[in-house]
DNA sequence: AGGTTTATCTATCCACTGTCAAGATAATTT
DNA sequence: AAATTATCTTGACAGTGGATAGATAAACCT
């Protein structure tokens, strides 16, 4: 009865579904998303979106995938910021790590501590591995070894977490300068010969 | 119409309820945690937890605190094994945190990544705080000052959470004496003048 | 151009969920 | 013994994800 209100197609409405479930994932938590409500943000049927996504977890998978774009693309620009060497880029990648966590908290829990991406999906397995891939390159260049791997991954993610969820009441009290400075610190604490 | 099979009060309902709950969040994952079905599970209406625990995220809370006190025996479990010194005490903490996350890996989940829990239940808060204190004790009894308390827990926890998601391949593939000695010299490396 | 196929979206239906309200039952108190 | 309180059941409601069938429009053919 609509049918003069806006056109049958929407025409872009992959990307339009993918833009409104990131902000309701913001706004609501990844534990209250719904499908529906990402659907009437669009301002679509709630059944449209199981034609592009299959089904909720198909578009928390695609949203998944565009997460790890932007977790690389906030260590990137750290990296850009830095000096050029091995040492100091690891560092710029630890801190965009943490930046993300920050900056898109759920998306971050989306990525590392949800079960409803499908992880055995392809696109998703290769935005994982480009992640991945970028850390070992980062270690790889300052001449560490798979447990400085380790290391490295693990400080700069209990960092990030921990900080996300607000459990580090030392440093969310701290200015921008002083968390950096200090994070700065922990990453060069964890890696070989402590660069 | 099933007044005979059993008494119309249970018992002890409580404590019912919060087994059956952990069992459903083993088994499901919390993101498909149903009280139905935790209440199915117990053998009573699908409304008698709302008397014990309100709502669905009460039962998750007091689930939550359950898990504190595990979170803790774990980590009691390797300090009683293991040398006296502050040192060996501190390392052993932190095998017992990765412990805790690779074998109640949801209720990791439930008390470090989910919004479900009520973080401002008192009981709650007191647990919370019982882990955090035991962690800064640790780090106190080193000598060790509010950075590496950062260090320690970032560390311990990142390498918890990763492992528990699988993402290190190579901590995965090895045996339990190999993973040991790894995260006690990760745990180390953290660790003020590398004791 | 006209007709057919294909892609996209809507409308309905189903089983399930959490929460609420009203009533039934049992334990406790007085 | 009577009244009060705690515990549990039943039934209802709106919201959810998913499946299906139908409507609409675009693309693709001769």
């Amino acid at each position: 009865m609509t049918t003069v209100d806006r056109p049958y197609h929407h025409g872009d409405l992959r990307s339009a579904l993918l833009a409104a479930a990131e902000m309701e994932l913001a706004e609501r938590g990844i534990e209250a998303f719904s499908l529906r409500s990402v659907a009437k943000r669009a301002g679509v049927s709630h059944a449209a979106p199981a034609h592009h996504f299959g089904d909720a977890n198909g578009l928390l998978t695609a949203l998944a995938v565009e997460g790890h774009r932007q977790f690389l693309a906030c260590q990137r620009r750290r990296e850009v910021a830095a000096a050029a060497d091995p040492a100091a880029q690891l560092v710029a990648a630890g801190l965009g790590y943490v930046d993300f966590a920050h900056e898109r908290p759920t998306l971050f829990r989306l990525i590392f501590a949800s079960a409803r991406p499908k992880m055995d999906d392809p696109d998703l397995m290769a935005a994982g591995g480009a992640s991945y891939q970028h850390l070992v390159d980062q270690v790889t260049a300052i001449g560490g070894g798979p447990e400085d791997l380790v290391a490295a991954w693990a400080m700069a993610h209990g960092l990030a977490d921990l900080t996300m969820s607000g459990r580090f009441k030392m440093i969310s009290t701290m200015d921008r300068a002083a968390q950096d400075a200090m994070i700065a610190r922990l990453i060069r604490r964890v890696t070989p010969e402590g660069i």
